[in-house]
DNA sequence: TATTGTTATACTCTATAACTATA
DNA sequence: TATAGTTATAGAGTATAACAATA
């Protein structure tokens, strides 16, 4: 593979500096990522939990009573942004804010038993979306994948 | 890897349906392209190319003459949406909408020196960026992404 | 009838800044 | 002073639908 990869970028054809968007990984990044966004919501159908709400309400089953500044910190946004996420799970009642005695500007987020359910059927639904669209690729490739992926967001993502 | 992934699939502790949204190649590819468009924004500064811009005028510059059709064909999105990305282009008078004898309807697309100059140098800062974003993948690991990407877009690209 | 470029419009996702109520 | 949640607002990026000019 590192092989093809150098004779690809020495092809006297196409010279040392072509703009090759398609070499770049990043251009590649964005356009698999729109591929399987777009597969993603066909998936769940228009009535279904968006991506990034499939994501909180997950969350926030594994980790009961997290706080809105906490869960927006592992999901990568900011605070305001969370706001209208919660709201949308907390009109469909799949989950609830809690005031915590103790400190009265926090609000605990917990899963109804509606919204555990619905977690688990939306996982469902995603791993066969994953599974569909990334039947091309192997279990290892999936796997070197995502741990490829993983070191991407290292160099970006303060943990 | 495979043996790692499934033996933390089978991970008794947390069970073989765990909502790990870690495990998901479509959160891991969100994340990491989030990483990746900031850090693109970063590196070419606030008065530099978007990702979509630079795209756009890498594919003019390779393929002089072509109409804002095909090139939104290239680039996965709508005619529509193209018009503001050339309104760009031809501002900064990177390119030009040249009139095509023999059929009235169509816009020739054509990079100016300034444009191809432009194109160079952003190529160079793209490369610089990507260079050192991931630095802590080998060439070879960069080159499996490529691919294992590409399988991904193959999947939902009409080509 | 079909295609090219265009406009108008709306939706999703995200960020910044400022507010309020607490601590 | 600092933090949690919220609101208002703006900016990318994209899509759909409709239009005029042309084929």
């Amino acid at each position: 593979m590192a092989t093809s990869n150098a004779m690809r970028k020495m092809d006297p054809q196409r010279g040392a500096v072509a703009a090759d968007l398609e070499d770049l990984v990043g251009y590649n990044l964005k356009r698999a990522y729109i591929v399987m966004q777009s597969d993603f919501r066909s998936a769940l159908g228009p009535n279904g939990l968006s991506a990034r709400v499939f994501s909180a309400l997950s969350l926030v089953t594994q980790f009961p009573n997290i706080t809105q500044s906490a869960l927006a910190r592992k999901l990568g946004i900011e605070r305001s942004g969370l706001v209208a996420i919660i709201d949308e799970l907390e009109k469909r009642t799949y989950l609830e804010r809690r005031l915590v005695p103790g400190d009265r500007r926090v609000q605990a987020l917990v899963a109804t038993k509606a919204g555990e359910a619905a977690c688990r059927d939306a996982l469902v639904a995603v791993r066969g979306h994953e599974a569909a669209l990334l039947s091309n690729l192997t279990d290892d490739e999936k796997q070197t994948l995502v741990d490829l992926l993983k070191k991407i967001r290292s160099r970006g993502e303060d943990e």
